[in-house]
DNA sequence: TATGAATGAGGATTCATTCAT
DNA sequence: CATGAATGAATCCTCATTCAT
């Protein structure tokens, strides 16, 4: 399993219909639709691709004939979370902001957390997939990471670069900000999204506003 | 799976060995511990009988005249962490600490934090497979978290009226506050022992202040 | 499979089609050539349909259109290449080797030999099928066999008994004679062809000249 | 499928089971037993385990705690039969003959032909199967054939050399006098054992000279 | 107590075949 | 005629669990 990113027909499909949303049969959606909602609730390996089938109302080898293996199916539920998620959109943000003339790392901050908040409660069964995912099985943690961290990486370095520079940000070494601002954000997202999905946050604004008080005392330049 | 906890004699034993560690067989104790080792690499469900017996050179039959299923194996692992987790420990610390004239509810963070961070260095195995299987299976999650959650509130309502009273914490209420306290602490013990296992602490003192600061600035009367 | 020889529709087209060619759409002849390419190196039991519709350029849904089954498109290739092989052709041999004034069976055996391997040498791919097949599928043998063997026989009969009573072949039971002479004819070809494919022959006189000899030293009347 | 050698335990286990017959579960015999017959008769590509399992009366799961894999069962089949089959044999044959004075190469062929005769109607069934599979799969060829092919004609090297040098043999390159001898004695192997299976020999020492006769006629030295 | 052979239910996957377009 | 999405029976294989020794 995961021994590599299986490079058959059925996963360069999956690319491609990630990148531009191709053409996919009312069947494939509903395959797709009931795999995130089983895999979210109890897990990739305690779900039987049968059982998938039964409640997509598909028989089970049409999941096989779209997606090859039960692998390549979570991947396909996987990847196109993670081209939304992450590349760009640091920069994306950063780019609105500074149109807005919110020049602060503060409105930054405030801005990416209501942006990847918002995505992921559109998201939060996809989120929950990942994250349970990523963090079960070292062998995929180790094939998708990989591809996408460099990429983070880069687009946050950026951000946090043009912040250090203006002497906003405290000046600590990029790898150690980055991993600070992870830690802070990622545990509150999966937190609130992962381990209590049924807490209704009362305050959405009050609660932005503590996460970004709290992230902002730790790195803050004083 | 986990339909109801199970109540046969092997769990009993378990759960009495749990209380007074009561004599283990070597070939028992190589069991737990290849067990928890394969569990925390690979997943609980993914780490077959045949090879935990394997690795632990032990028949595959010996697992079961010990432990009866998988299910309690997995058990026998978690529930002894439990135990030791997190019930009197706050109490514990808080008596400790007051016998120490320190009452500020930070030196009580300070001197928790240091303690559970010890405390899951040195079973960070366990740890890892704990939070691994806790987020993966639902059903574990319902079976598991009731038990403890009522045990664990009761016990830091206690520690939060008390510095309520002093006037040293915000007035929210005690929920808010203590899912608050637990999606930062747990976050951070997360973040930190599961998911970069490796990245190596240099500086522990000033880590943990970081915590107690960020976690002050949230909670801390103003 | 081959519980009967399927009688439906396309059988009976096949069957047509191997008397008088018939008409065969170019996607048929690209099923054809790439099954019997397909089956020559990996088998029957070996190969999906799906694989033969994709080297063949043509969908899944072609090959059952026009074939059937799996089974069907199998006979159509195998049926044309016996109809080819064995019937009349001893006789035709026979007759064409008497008006050149080639009377001994040995010519006979020669002439014969000669146009077999050409022929085959012309059909490599087809023989490695019908052989294959023919070894390994007991019940293909029992449907295919019978409704040939019975014509050969009667076929070669009538040239072992002409050159019995010219007093040139020993006089055994023409069972026992035919025997031999397939068993080493045979086993001559499926070596050359099946065994050895890629062995190339580089005197082919000298080559059928050893086998006439080996076989009539065998058979000679002495 | 035959990708590699699979190198698993399994067999490990087989080959060590075939170099000293170790000991074997009377249900593993009835296993190798049935699936022989089975394979010899249906092919092993139309053999399911699930039909072994029920003839062999046993649990499909027990066929593969034993094996593994199905190509492993098939394996553990064949190759016992390999080694017997060729290695030292015709040394053996030789040394023997040499020692009752026999010291003719035609002799040597006699004996070969009668004690391989001998050897494979004992084997029949196994014989069947290793021919069909053999002939039906390259990838099982080329993982097998190169393995012995060079041991065999190192033995055979040496007993064709010694017959040429006392002039007895003619003088054409080793090889081709290897594949003359391999051609008409494994076609009549073929033909006999597994073509015509059912077909009983009246006057064995009759149809061993034949062989012998034509085989000579051929390499004879003239 | 310990073993390991045996089990069989369950799971992923394949593939010939059908059929609506 | 041709397509290719959909099917589901059949197949190989896994693995927790049992039990006789």
């Amino acid at each position: 399993m995961w021994s590599e990113l299986s490079e058959d027909t059925h996963l360069d499909t999956i690319i491609a219909q990630t990148k531009l949303s191709k053409k996919q049969t009312s069947k494939q959606q509903k395959i797709v639709e009931t795999a995130i909602k089983m895999f979210a609730e109890k897990g990739y390996a305690n779900t039987p691709t049968s059982e998938i089938a039964k409640k997509a109302g598909v028989a089970e080898g049409t999941i096989f004939r779209h997606y090859g293996t039960k692998d390549n199916l979570l991947l396909s539920v996987i990847l196109p979370f993670f081209k939304e998620s992450i590349p760009d959109v640091a920069e994306e943000i950063f780019n609105e902001i500074q149109s807005e003339n919110m020049v602060s790392f503060e409105d930054f901050l405030r801005a990416f957390l209501k942006n990847r908040i918002e995505f992921i409660q559109n998201n939060s069964e996809i989120f929950r997939v990942v994250v349970k995912e990523l963090f079960y099985s070292e062998e995929l943690r180790k094939e998708i990471l990989p591809i996408f961290s460099v990429n983070i990486q880069q687009h946050f370095n950026k951000v946090i670069d043009q912040y250090k520079k203006s002497g906003e940000l405290v000046n600590l070494p990029n790898e150690t900000l980055q991993r600070m601002l992870f830690t802070l954000i990622g545990g509150y997202f999966i937190s609130r999204f992962v381990f209590w999905p049924s807490y209704s946050i009362i305050n959405e604004e009050e609660e932005v506003e503590n996460i970004v008080r709290f992230v902002m005392d730790g790195i803050r330049q004083k």
